[in-house]
DNA sequence: CAGTGAGCGAGCTTCCGCTTGACTT
């Protein structure tokens, strides 16, 4: 038995770590944290110093009782959890749990997963740090406090089941904020000049930086330029240059797969995951941007033998994001003479990525000479202005070049053609113009925020940790907060005036705007439950609150500052709100009056409702047992209530309608959750985008039937005589059979063709038999 | 899934941060 025991968080790290040490150590993982807090409330006791409840979580007792043993064979127990305040709790969490003693314990960490500095740490261990615990301690208490009394706030007040965090509610806050702006935002137009010089391989472009918000001064400008005599007033040339970026983070990382590779933040995780285990990368959720002494050693070698010397640059970077705890390395190639990698291509993909990333950020800066040319015309006082650029020396740029996000591609500026090339130009040169457009341009309103760049603002706060950022996105949205939505663009219209052989002609064109994928905004409900915290909880969804108590947070982890002291100070006042609010606040439901109908003047209103956001129609509660009830229609994917209007609105109570006959019985179009649909004899069939729900025709409605019938027919594989209901179908994950309400795949071993009708109940039985597995937590409401 | 919205009340929901599989009709 090695005398030896080694405890790391994560078993992947584990091995690698075996490798270095011989045998006479076990190294074993606890795969992160292996207590938590009780579920119950009363997990911290308040009148008590706030003292917490811990438990060994179902699916850590394993875990435990292994590692339990091993302990008691040991001799040293060294406890090697990450160098910061989650991994420190962790080790005393070990501690604790095992039973160990502080004899043979020893507490060692270490920054990289390299054979020297694991020998390094195990000559120098030390003792747990009980500051640096209770710095996680009150954070694990703070975090459950606030979460564990706002949501039952918001399930009194607004809805059952909903839930509001430290961090969640700042996302959402962030994606509501964007989405009003949006909503406020008044595009403006304006005018864009842009000249083109010269003939052939001469041509060049330059623009005026100035912009006419009236078309007829654009006109009188391209008017005033018939005649104008072009002239190069001045000509400077000066160096610019470079630098290559970080290597990555779990947040830079993720930012760029998205940009590069479409990758969500979740599918980026997962990959990474992929190229951790197989040992081809380093830790993936890591803020440090910082290589380790052979890892730049090994960049180094590489770039020389690739590139050669004059490539190279050795680079040492500082983290910039405030709350970085950095227990890790930067995301980089475990062996950077490793080109490619084996696996699939979201795996090979991901590891290019990361390779030229960490490659680039060792090697020198990219030259650049730039060129301003000043053009005047004589006939006007503003000045043209040409930008060219060339590239001397290309250095990182040979390997990798970071991309912007959409809203950092500015088209309001007039810096659009600085990567152009100049031809050879002098000062005093008179130009020939060939071509004078004035193009209408339109301000565009800000970005909404795709999950990546929600991750880059979070981390810009200091709100949410790598291991968080992709949890704390689905979070959101699973609560149905926010939604990850395509929306289809607009049409508009713009003009464009020409100058071209001293005649000027106008032009009308059109464009799409608008047009996103992927990007995250809010819900109703994500709405309603923001402004009430805004409302009633500022504190606690305040951007800065996070960054405020990480301050207090490192004066406890530095022992400056006593945690039940800071927790104290906190909880009183906040939970003095929380009584309050439920005493006086009223339930939210983001009613609006949209005005009265325009027939019958009853009062037409949106809110929220317990099945989601609805129109009403008519007063709720008369005290008039004669008057009539209220109509009601629930609004439509894509509606809202913040902005839907009477028209709109008015338009909901148009379906169900019925288009018509078919077989003997009638067809109705209606809006269900997922979407327009037309009712058939007990089917469904979706409407298609393209048609418009409220002026489906008959024969419509019957092609579209028909279409699914035969579409239904191609993946149906058999039917039986005992019971026609029960169909064995090719589904997109292979043949299926569907029996009753129940879905039951088929085992690859048998033929779905030559199926009995016994062999499928029986597949259906043990189906219904097998315990449910608790991968999914969307548990079915009865 | 497939057109619901009264009011009552039992019993449920919920946080963030470490980890990895199990899961997907």
């Amino acid at each position: 038995m090695a005398k030896n025991l080694l405890i790391v968080e994560s078993p992947a790290k584990a091995k690698t770590i075996e490798g270095y040490l011989g045998k006479d150590f076990t190294v074993k993982s606890s795969y992160g944290h292996i207590r938590d807090l009780i579920k119950s409330e009363d997990a911290i006791d308040i009148n008590n110093n706030f003292s917490q409840k811990y438990e060994v979580p179902a699916d850590k007792k394993q875990v435990v009782s292994e590692l339990k043993k091993l302990a008691k064979e040991a001799d040293f127990v060294w406890l090697a959890s990450d160098e910061d305040r989650e991994g420190e709790a962790i080790s005393w969490h070990l501690y604790d749990t095992l039973s160990l003693k502080e004899v043979n314990t020893r507490r060692i960490v270490f920054h990289e997963i390299t054979k020297p500095a694991i020998l390094r740490a195990i000559e120098n261990p030390r003792k747990i740090d009980y500051n640096l615990v209770n710095a996680q301690q009150a954070r694990r208490v703070l975090d459950r406090l606030v979460g564990f009394e706002l949501s039952p706030v918001l399930w009194k007040k607004v809805k059952p089941s909903l839930s509001a965090g430290r961090v969640q509610s700042v996302a959402v806050r962030l994606i509501v904020d964007r989405e009003r702006e949006i909503n406020k935002f008044q595009s403006e137009a304006a005018y864009k000049i842009t000249a083109i010089f010269d003939k052939g391989k001469n041509s060049f472009k330059a623009d005026l930086a100035e912009r006419f918000s009236k078309q007829e001064d654009a006109e009188k400008f391209l008017q005033d330029c018939i005649k104008a005599i072009f002239e190069i007033r001045s000509l400077e040339t000066k160096p610019a240059k470079r630098s290559p970026a970080a290597p990555f983070t779990t947040s830079t990382l993720q930012q760029e797969a998205s940009r590069k590779l479409g990758f969500s933040v979740s599918r980026t995780m997962t990959v990474a995951q992929k190229l951790y285990e197989a040992g081809n990368i380093t830790y993936m959720r890591t803020d440090s941007v910082n290589l380790s002494d052979t890892a730049i050693d090994a960049a180094r070698a590489e770039i020389v033998t690739a590139y050669g010397d004059k490539y190279y640059q050795k680079r040492t970077y500082k983290t910039k994001s405030a709350g970085a705890q950095e227990a890790h390395e930067a995301i980089r190639p475990t062996y950077f003479d490793k080109h490619t990698i084996e696996g699939d291509s979201s795996e090979k993909r991901l590891y290019e990525l990361i390779w030229k990333r960490a490659i680039a950020s060792q090697m020198s800066e990219a030259q650049f000479e730039k060129t301003v040319a000043k053009i005047s015309i004589s006939t006007r006082k503003e000045e043209l202005t040409a930008n060219g650029e060339v590239m001397k020396f290309d250095g990182f740029l040979k390997v990798y070049l970071e991309s912007a996000d959409d809203d950092d591609e500015d088209d309001n500026n007039s810096l659009d053609n600085d990567n152009a090339i100049l031809p050879p130009l002098s000062k005093g040169q008179l130009l020939d113009l060939q071509e004078m457009t004035a193009v209408q341009r339109f301000s565009r309103p800000p970005a909404r925020y795709t999950e990546a760049s929600l991750v880059k603002k979070l981390e810009e706060l200091g709100i949410g940790r790598p291991s968080t950022y992709a949890p704390t996105i689905s979070t959101i949205q699973n609560r149905g907060y926010v939604v990850k939505e395509e929306r289809e663009g607009k049409q508009r219209a713009y003009e464009v005036l020409t100058l071209s052989n001293s005649n000027i002609t106008r032009e009308t064109k059109t464009e799409t705007t608008g047009a996103e994928r992927g990007k995250l905004s809010p819900t109703d409900i994500g709405a309603v439950v923001n402004d009430f915290l805004v409302q009633y909880f500022n504190g606690i969804v305040d951007f800065h609150f996070t960054a405020n108590v990480e301050k207090e947070f490192d004066e406890i982890a530095q022992g400056l500052k006593d945690w039940t002291e800071m927790i104290r100070t906190f909880y009183a006042p906040f939970h003095k709100d929380v009584e309050s609010t439920i005493q006086t606040a009223d339930k939210a439901t983001g009613e609006r009056e949209l005005g009265v109908h325009p027939e019958n003047g009853k009062k037409v209103s949106v809110r929220i409702g317990r099945y989601g956001p609805f129109v009403q129609v008519g007063e709720s509660n008369t005290d008039n047992e004669n008057e009539e009830k209220p109509l009601y229609a629930s609004l439509r994917t894509g509606q809202s209530i913040e902005t839907i209007t009477l028209e709109e609105a008015l338009e909901l109570f148009k379906l169900p309608k019925a288009v018509g006959e078919f077989e003997g019985k009638v067809m109705k179009v209606a809006i269900g959750r997922f979407g327009p649909y037309i009712s058939h004899n007990g089917a469904f069939v979706s409407l298609p985008k393209e048609i418009d729900p409220l002026d489906v025709t008959e024969e419509q409605a019957i092609e579209l039937i028909n279409a699914k019938r035969k579409k239904d027919a191609e993946k149906l594989i058999k039917t039986f005589d005992e019971d026609p209901t029960v169909k064995v179908l090719n589904g997109r994950w292979g043949p299926y059979i569907e029996f009753g309400k129940q879905n039951v795949k088929i085992p690859k071993d048998k033929d779905p063709a030559s199926l009995t009708f016994e062999e499928c109940k029986a597949l259906a039985d043990a189906a219904e038999k097998a315990p449910k597995k608790s991968g999914r937590k969307f548990a079915k409401k009865k």
